[in-house]
RNA sequence: GUCCCCUUCGUCUAGAGGCCUAGGACACCGCCCUUUCACGGCGGCAACACGGGUUCGAAUCCCGUAGGGGACGCCA
C-alpha cells in the first residue's frame, strides 16, 4: 500500500511551532516509508486567507528542508466539493438549516446553563416544505448540515490507540455556509478521498472532527484512512499552545532568535517521543528512526531555552562542509575552514560567526589593563609565518619574561587581542589575526581603530 | 456545564504485576582536559500526583480525589 500523507495549513498566518511539528511528523511519516507528501493549502475561508501567507508557508517549509511531492489549493477545487455536496443532498445526508448565528449562539448558551452539552437540536429537520418556503420568501438562505448517524464510531489511532465516539454526542457539522461556500469539513474530506490519502496526521484538537469525518467519508463512498492525532504542545509553563495564538512563530525563531532549521527539526521530531532530543546535523537519521509508536499521549512542554541549547550543540557539531550553505546564506562568504573551526565552539547562533569575524579583523574596543605588560608581550611576538604552535611559543616567552601565569597571563592577552573576556581558543584565533594587527592591539597603536 | 485525553527525576520519557534498590536523554552539580573562558570527556544528584481497593506481590489492574490539556463555531 502506498503511503500518501498531507499537511493542510490554512494561510491565515505564519507557521508556528505547533504547525511545524505536525508538518514535520507528517513529512517524516512519508519519507520513512517512501511515500508521498502533499502540501494542501486549505484556503476555503476567503476572508481570513491571505496570499502572502501561502508564500510564507512554502518558504518556511523549504527553509526547514521539508519538500512536497504535490501541491494543491482548495480554492481551486470547488467543483469537486460541489459535486460531493450534490451527492450528499441526493442521499439525504445534508439538510438545510435556517437559524442565524445569533440564534445558534443563544441555543448553545441556554443548553450550557441547563448543564447540558451544547449540541445542535436538529430543529431544522422538523421544518416542513411550507416552513422552508416561507423562510426563503422572507429572504433567509440556508446553511447545510451533515446528518450524523447516531451510532458508535471507532478507529484505532496510531498514537491514541482505540478511540470511541458516539454520533449522538456530536452536533451535525455545518458543511455549507449561508453564502454557499463549502466549509473545512467537506473540502478536507473530499480531498482526502480524491488524493487517496492513506494517513491523516494532525493535532488532537481534531479527534472529534475525525469521528464526523469518518461518517462523511463513508457517506461519500470512500474508505477512511489511518489516523494519527498528536498531543498538542504546551509552553514551558504547561499552558496549551493554541494554534490560533501566534506565539513562537517560525519567522520569529528564524529571524529574531537565529535558530537553525535543523535545531527546530531535531527538537520537534523527538519532543514527546521515547527517543531523546539530540542534535542532528542531518535529517536522515530522523527519517530512518521515525515511528508513530514512539509518540506518547501526554502533552509535552516546548521550552524555547532548550531549543537554543540544542541549536548551539548542532552548530558545534557542524563540519565546515555542512556549515557552508548556511554561512553563504548569511553572507559570510569569506569565512574559510580554519576560521570556522576556530570559532565554532563559541557559537550559539550562526550569526555569531559575524561577531567573531569582526573581532578577528577589527576594529575592536581594546581593553589594555596593564600597558607595560602588553608592550612587553608585543615585543616577544614571534615573526611570521604563524601557525597553531605560535600561541604556545609566544605565551611561554611572555611567561618567562614577566613571571605571569595561568589566568594572569592569558586573560590580559585575551582582553587586549579580542576586547572580550571569553572567546575562541586563541591558539587558533591568533594566526587568523596576523602579526600586524596583534601588535597594534597589544600596544594600543592608533592605527588599529582604522583596520 | 458535558464529554474525551493526560499525570514517573526540573524537562522529554522507558516501564504493558515480580527483570524496578525505577532505565535513558536534556538541564543542574562535580571532576578531568585545556598552562584562561568556552568546547569536549567522565561521574553525581534527582521521580512513580494523592487516597482507597484487587493480589503472595502494583509505577504497572480497578474505584475515587486533585491537577493539567482538548472538544463542544455558518474557523481550520
Amino acid at each position: 500500500m502506498t503511503i500518501r500523507v498531507r499537511f493542510a495549513p490554512s494561510p491565515t498566518g505564519y507557521l508556528h511551532i505547533g504547525n511545524v511539528r505536525t508538518a514535520l511528523v507528517t513529512w517524516l511519516c512519508a519519507r520513512h516509508s517512501n511515500g508521498e507528501f502533499l502540501l494542501r493549502i486549505d484556503d476555503t475561508d476567503a476572508e481570513r486567507s491571505e496570499e502572502r501567507y501561502v508564500d510564507a508557508i512554502q518558504e518556511d517549509l523549504g527553509w526547514l528542508g521539508l519538500d512536497w511531492d504535490l501541491l494543491a489549493r482548495q480554492s481551486e477545487r470547488t467543483a469537486r466539493y460541489d459535486q460531493a455536496i450534490e451527492d450528499l443532498k441526493g442521499s439525504g445526508r445534508l439538510y438545510p438549516c435556517y437559524e442565524t448565528p445569533e440564534e445558534l449562539s443563544l441555543k448553545r448558551k441556554s443548553a450550557l446553563q441547563q448543564g447540558k452539552p451544547p449540541l445542535y437540536d436538529r430543529a431544522a429537520l422538523a421544518l416542513s416544505n411550507d416552513d422552508r418556503a416561507r423562510l426563503e420568501a422572507a429572504g433567509r438562505r440556508p446553511h447545510w448540515r451533515f446528518k450524523l448517524d447516531h451510532e458508535p464510531i471507532e478507529w484505532v489511532d496510531l498514537v491514541r490507540g482505540q478511540v470511541r465516539f458516539n454520533g449522538a454526542d456530536m452536533s451535525d457539522p455545518v458543511l455549507i455556509r449561508e453564502d454557499g461556500r463549502p466549509l473545512y469539513h467537506i473540502s478536507s474530506v473530499v480531498d482526502d478521498i480524491a488524493f487517496e490519502i492513506s494517513h491523516v496526521v494532525r493535532g488532537e484538537d481534531h479527534v472529534a472532527n475525525t469521528a464526523a469525518h469518518i461518517q462523511m467519508i463513508e457517506a461519500l463512498g470512500g474508505t477512511p484512512p489511518s489516523f494519527a492525532h498528536l498531543p498538542l504542545l504546551a509552553d514551558a509553563a504547561g499552558k496549551g499552545l493554541s494554534k490560533r495564538l501566534d506565539s513562537l512563530g517560525i519567522r520569529e525563531l528564524r529571524e529574531v532568535r537565529g535558530v537553525e532549521p535543523l535545531a527546530i527539526v531535531s527538537m520537534l521530531a523527538r519532543l514527546g517521543t521515547s527517543d531523546p532530543v539530540e542534535p542532528f546535523t542531518s535529517i536522515r537519521p530522523l527519517i530512518n528512526g521515525f515511528d508513530f509508536a514512539k509518540f506518547a499521549r501526554a502533552t509535552p512542554k516546548f521550552d524555547p531555552a532548550e531549543l537554543d541549547r540544542l541549536n548551539a550543540r548542532i552548530l558545534h557539531a557542524l563540519s565546515f562542509e555542512e556549515a557552508r550553505p548556511r554561512l553563504n546564506a548569511l553572507g559570510f562568504d569569506e569565512i574559510d575552514e580554519a576560521f570556522w573551526l576556530a570559532v565554532r565552539p563559541n557559537l550559539e547562533i550562526m550569526a555569531d560567526v559575524g561577531h567573531w569575524y569582526a573581532i578577528a579583523r577589527g576594529p575592536i574596543e581594546r581593553l589594555r589593563d596593564d600597558p607595560a605588560f602588553l608592550d612587553c608581550a608585543a615585543e616577544l611576538l614571534p615573526d611570521e609565518p604563524w601557525d597553531a604552535e605560535t600561541w604556545k611559543l609566544w605565551t611561554n616567552r611572555v611567561k618567562e619574561a614577566t613571571g605571569a601565569k595561568g589566568k594572569a597571563l592569558f586573560l590580559p592577552l585575551r582582553r587586549a587581542l579580542t576586547g572580550q573576556d571569553h572567546g575562541p581558543e586563541l591558539a587558533a584565533l591568533l594566526p587568523l589575526m596576523g602579526r600586524d594587527r596583534a601588535v597594534r592591539r597589544l600596544t594600543g597603536a592608533p592605527s588599529e581603530a582604522l583596520t
